[in-house]
RNA sequence: GGGCCUAUAGCUCAGCCUGGUUAGAGCGCAUCCCUGAUAAGGAUGAGGUCGUUAGUUCAAAUCUAACUAGGCCCA
């Protein structure tokens, strides 16, 4: 016998129970288990960072990682879910840094970097306690047992595997990258931290001349350069000129002296009387060389330096048009000489942002109080041209509030530009949704991609595994697993943490290696994670392989920069593959007011609030239900989490109760069920009912195995609205009858109900992990067991009839009509009527009408009636069916018909003319012209572009209908002869 | 400054690819009905210069271009 349940339910606590339950019967493991010889479905959990608790955006990718493999289990396959932690890195160094009251580097050091790095372990410990929480609130099945964490030494070692063949392909170099450095705290900072502190502040503005050294096309000995910078201390370090070769510039004579500027700076010499005495193209400087302001780097003119170059960074928005390269300090002007084949850096800044002893009267000097210095030094030099002050944003350190600087840092790189081209290619086989992801942005990144700059100078990370000869530093050796470490150093290895390497000497061939002190990017490793995971490929070899790449992933918009790019570079540079086949991309998650949710604004409910309140189903099924699944921007809202819980999930919980009730009552089990006839001897109400259900299984399965999740909610929502207000409500009386009267057919309603409520449940399980289950166990017999080890429906073609689900579509119409009808003539809702008259608008209407009514099958009828009855119309209302007058007079009178004449009119038009070009080659455009030219008053109804007309091209002569479209097809065939009118008329009524 | 995305009813979004109907849905709002699934259910109605401008076309929410605003990422 079947159990009563409340209709009323505490969603949350429910969830609370299955959660429980599932824990009892071990019900993920299990679910695995049963797979466990089946074929593998690759799943790569992408690493969050466990600072604080999760957000929205975490919980959005959980559930995504949820119903997808819970999807593909089902479907039969075995999917591991490893949950990942990507524990390195600056964030967590933060956090432990403002615990311990860390203020830089220097402090970490002076603290230790040892006791440093075990705070950051102990930290990572802390925090991963509350995303279990979650993640279970969430209803997400994900192993977090066998986890992994990059931090591991299994891990690392793979990550050391990953640097070495990329060493040994050679795609691991050493250069500079300018960064944004803080001096007081000596150390580089992240771009996100340079974001931190900007301030308003009043720097130099001053322009300054440097003289041309010789003769070079228009350009003479002597002549000035005219330079504008708000950084004078850059100056000592200046190496090149910059200009840009498609600006025009100016020669002009000044007070005797001749100087340079662009053309459409002039206005910046108003207050002179200057005059143009030549211009040129930027292209012609390119190469002219001149003297520098500072004759300390002479050497490097030999090697091309102090030369005038093109930067496209170049304009003339502000300035002479003419900038100052110092590649030390600045991005732009490092890759400008690069670019031009100029190699050579000049750094006379020490880490501590003073002026080292290359210049005698800078030495000692902060860079920020030399800008006064080298300004006076430039004036009694005859360099300086003008000077003034200006006021714009510039990024201070945001720990110790001093002004930051931009400061070329020793880096090691690995050599994407190389492989890039690679990259996009295989890029292609990686299905994207949505699609423009992959084949707009993620593609042009890729193809785009420059070197990735993998070194860090911190502490917490995996270190970079190269060694290098103390007495030459171009002697390196990268070792690339423990095992090499441990041979070569004589040492016991248990852990890769920098505090357990960095005393580590290495003592080979009478040479000494100490280690370089970098940490890597802790991008690098959540690159290396499919192998990291593994431990490949000391271990798991097989595993590896089965379920490399992935068949699945699932993040953020973000991670097109970020964990998309890094699976894939070294995807494509170690195995010469991607490294996922199928990605799904969420958009961002915002505050209801569209900004992004703040703790301190406070703009957003908190999650853990919101899931006690509404339960984890209903916010899972709210967030696949919305853009973020298209990759666009979400305006979370609770109250739209309140609105699916309505829309939703109470209703099929009603329809479940609703069976419950009624089956208990009449003592209703199992074995009677089994008593029902088979579904093609049951009435028109359940076979439609299961009818509908296999169309929409089809359904769901396309798009799931598609990944697209968004078009998964829309026609199961359909189907509950099916279920509940049209199945259950239209046979309600077929429940309730008394026992003795017509017992089969009562069987056959339960038995209907019961087995759309089992599939049903099990197509929306992957997505309503909770409830579904609540229901599933409420259906069956059995104990221990859950609908997670089902098998998904699949959809039984023999179980659908398409003409069924039409006409039931048009009794609902008919339905809808007759209550909108009453409410019109004020007639109560339950007050019989003798008769209703309806006049179908088609064709097809009549046929279907007919096959409910007349086709002389008493239970057909009685079917129609019983789900009229929906409608309050008595059992003995008379339905007439007239048949529609098709003349065209009526089509624009007619809304149904109008409809249904323009939905075909394009159709048809075509038709025509592709038959007219077939018979009648005479026919082109003129023809058509004539038509829209007969009744250009009436409408302009058949169109055809006079191009391919002309060049009988029938396949592009669409020819479509607007308005007034019958006629027109009745006047238009008639301009154009006979056998277009019988075309006309027997496509057009064939399809009407 | 660059790449990508978005702009349609008070709100959230369909429709656009493949031009042609009287531009749809849900929520909200108003009015009414039901009260034997009731923290429900149903019906009706009001509400839209389809971001702006230009172009292509007989015809543009739909195609093209420019612009404006917002988002994400990168400089």
């Amino acid at each position: 016998m079947f159990k009563r349940v409340e209709n009323n339910i505490n969603l949350a606590q429910v969830e609370n129970e299955i959660s429980n339950y599932w824990d009892e019967i071990d019900a993920f493991q299990t679910s695995l288990n049963n797979r466990k010889n089946d074929k593998i479905f690759r799943f790569y959990d992408g690493p969050p960072f466990p600072t604080g608790s999760p957000h929205y955006g975490n919980l959005l990718a959980g559930v995504i990682k949820d119903i997808v493999p819970r999807y593909w289990t089902m479907r039969g396959y075995y999917v591991e879910r490893r949950f990942g932690w990507d524990v390195h890195g600056l964030p967590i160094e933060m956090e432990v840094q403002k615990n311990l009251n860390l203020e830089d580097p220097q402090q970490i050091d002076e603290y230790g970097i040892g006791k440093f790095n075990e705070a950051c372990r102990t930290q990572v410990q802390t925090n991963t306690e509350n995303w279990e929480k979650i993640t279970r609130k969430i209803g997400r099945w994900v192993d977090f047992e066998n986890d992994y964490k990059t931090m591991d030494i299994d891990f690392m070692e793979s990550v050391w595997w990953v640097f070495k063949e990329l060493w040994e392909k050679d795609l691991i170099y050493q250069d500079y990258k300018v960064l944004p450095y803080s001096w007081a705290a000596s150390t580089p900072l992240s771009n996100f931290e340079a974001n931190m502190d900007y301030r308003d502040v009043e720097d130099p503005s001053i322009y300054f001349t440097l003289i041309a050294r010789e003769d070079f096309n228009s350009v003479k000995k002597g002549d000035k350069f005219l330079i504008w910078t708000t950084t004078p201390w850059c100056i000592p370090g200046n190496l090149a000129i910059a200009i840009g070769k498609d600006i025009d510039y100016s020669r002009v004579s000044m007070n005797d002296e001749f100087y340079w500027i662009a053309t459409q700076r002039l206005q910046e010499l108003d207050e002179f009387e200057v005059e143009i005495i030549s211009s040129c193209d930027g292209n012609e400087l390119i190469g002219t060389s001149y003297i520098p302001a500072y004759n300390e780097y002479e050497n490097l003119y030999s090697d091309g330096a102090f030369r005038l170059i093109h930067s496209d960074d170049t304009n003339t928005d502000s300035g002479s048009g003419l900038v100052s390269q110092a590649p030390a300090y600045g991005e732009s002007d490092f890759y400008a000489l690069k670019n031009s084949g100029i190699d050579v850096i000049a750094d006379p800044v020490t880490l501590s942002g003073k002026f080292d002893n290359t210049f005698k009267e800078l030495e000692g000097l902060n860079v920020k109080d030399a800008d006064s210095v080298i300004m006076t030094q430039l004036k009694e030099r005859g360099n300086l041209f003008s000077q003034k002050t200006e006021m714009h944003s510039y990024p201070f350190c945001w720990r110790t509030g001093t002004p930051l600087i931009y400061k070329a840092i020793p880096t090691w790189f690995v050599n994407v530009e190389k492989i890039r081209e690679r990259m996009v290619e295989l890029n292609k086989e990686t299905h994207w949704v949505p699609g423009f992801i992959g084949e707009k942005r993620f593609s042009n990144w890729l193809g785009n991609a420059r070197d990735w700059a993998i070194s860090r100078n911190r502490y917490w990370g995996s270190c970079i595994p190269v060694w290098i000869n103390v007495d030459d530093p171009d002697d390196k050796l990268c070792i690339g697993s423990v095992e090499e470490l441990k041979n070569l150093t004589g040492k016991e290895i248990t852990d890769l943490h920098r505090h357990y390497l960095d005393d580590l000497i290495i003592e080979k061939e009478g040479k000494t290696y100490k280690r370089t002190s970098e940490v890597l990017d802790c991008w690098f490793e959540s690159g290396a994670m499919p192998y990291g995971q593994q431990h490949y490929p000391f271990e798991n070899e097989e595993l590896f392989k089965q379920g490399f790449p992935a068949d699945f992933i699932a993040e953020g918009l973000d991670q097109t920069r970020g964990w998309f790019y890094t699976l894939t570079v070294l995807a494509v540079a170690l195995f010469d593959s991607v490294a996922f086949k199928n990605c799904i991309t969420t958009g961002m998650i915002l505050a209801e007011d569209g900004r992004k949710m703040s703790k301190s604004l406070k703009n957003y409910p908190d999650p853990e609030e919101l899931l006690n309140e509404y339960g984890g189903d209903s916010l899972r099924a709210y967030l696949i239900d919305s853009p973020v699944v298209r990759g666009e921007p979400l305006k979370f809202s609770e109250e739209g989490v309140k609105l699916v819980t309505r829309n939703i999930i109470l209703p099929l919980w009603n329809s479940y109760s609703f069976f419950s009730t009624y089956a208990n009552a009449d003592e209703i089990t199992n074995e009677d069920l089994m008593k029902a006839l088979p579904v093609e001897e049951r009435s028109l109400m359940d076979r439609w009912i299961i009818s509908s259900l296999q169309s929409l299984i089809k359904t769901v399965n396309e798009k799931m195995e598609n990944y697209y999740l968004y078009e998964v909610i829309p026609p199961l929502m359909n189907f509950v609205d099916e279920l509940t207000n049209w199945y259950v409500r239209s046979n309600r009386k077929r429940f309730w009858k008394e026992k003795g009267i017509d017992d089969i057919d009562k069987i056959n309603a339960f038995k209907t109900l019961h087995e759309v409520l089992i599939e049903f449940n099990k197509a929306m399980a992957p997505v309503l992990p909770f409830i579904c289950e609540k229901i599933y166990q409420g259906l069956i017999d059995e104990d221990k067991t859950s609908i997670h080890y089902c098998n998904y429906p699949e959809s039984n073609p023999n179980l659908i009839d398409k003409d069924l689900e039409e006409s039931v579509e048009l009794a609902k119409k008919i339905i809808k009509s007759v209550r909108n009808l009453r409410v019109k003539l004020k007639l109560p809702n339950k007050q019989p009527l003798n008769s209703v008259t309806v006049i179908p608008s088609y064709t097809k209407s009549e046929w279907y009408l007919r096959s409910l009514n007349a086709d002389g099958l008493n239970q057909l009828e009685k079917d129609f009636y019983n789900f009229a009855n929906a409608a309050a119309l008595s059992t003995k209302c008379e339905i007439k069916i007239t048949s529609p007058d098709y003349r065209y007079e009526e089509i624009n009178n007619n809304e149904t018909l109008y409809k249904l004449f323009m939905e075909n009119a394009k159709d048809v038009g075509r038709e025509m003319i592709l038959q007219a070009d077939a018979t009648n080659p005479g026919l082109g455009s003129t023809d058509m012209g004539n038509v829209s030219q007969i009744f250009p008053s009436i409408h302009p109804m058949l169109g055809i572009g006079e191009k391919e007309a002309v060049n009988h091209q029938p396949e592009y002569a669409a020819a479509t209908l607007t308005e007034g479209g019958h006629k027109a097809i009745y006047d238009g065939a008639y301009a154009m002869g006979a056998s277009i009118i019988d075309l006309a008329e027997k496509s057009l009524w064939d399809k009407l």
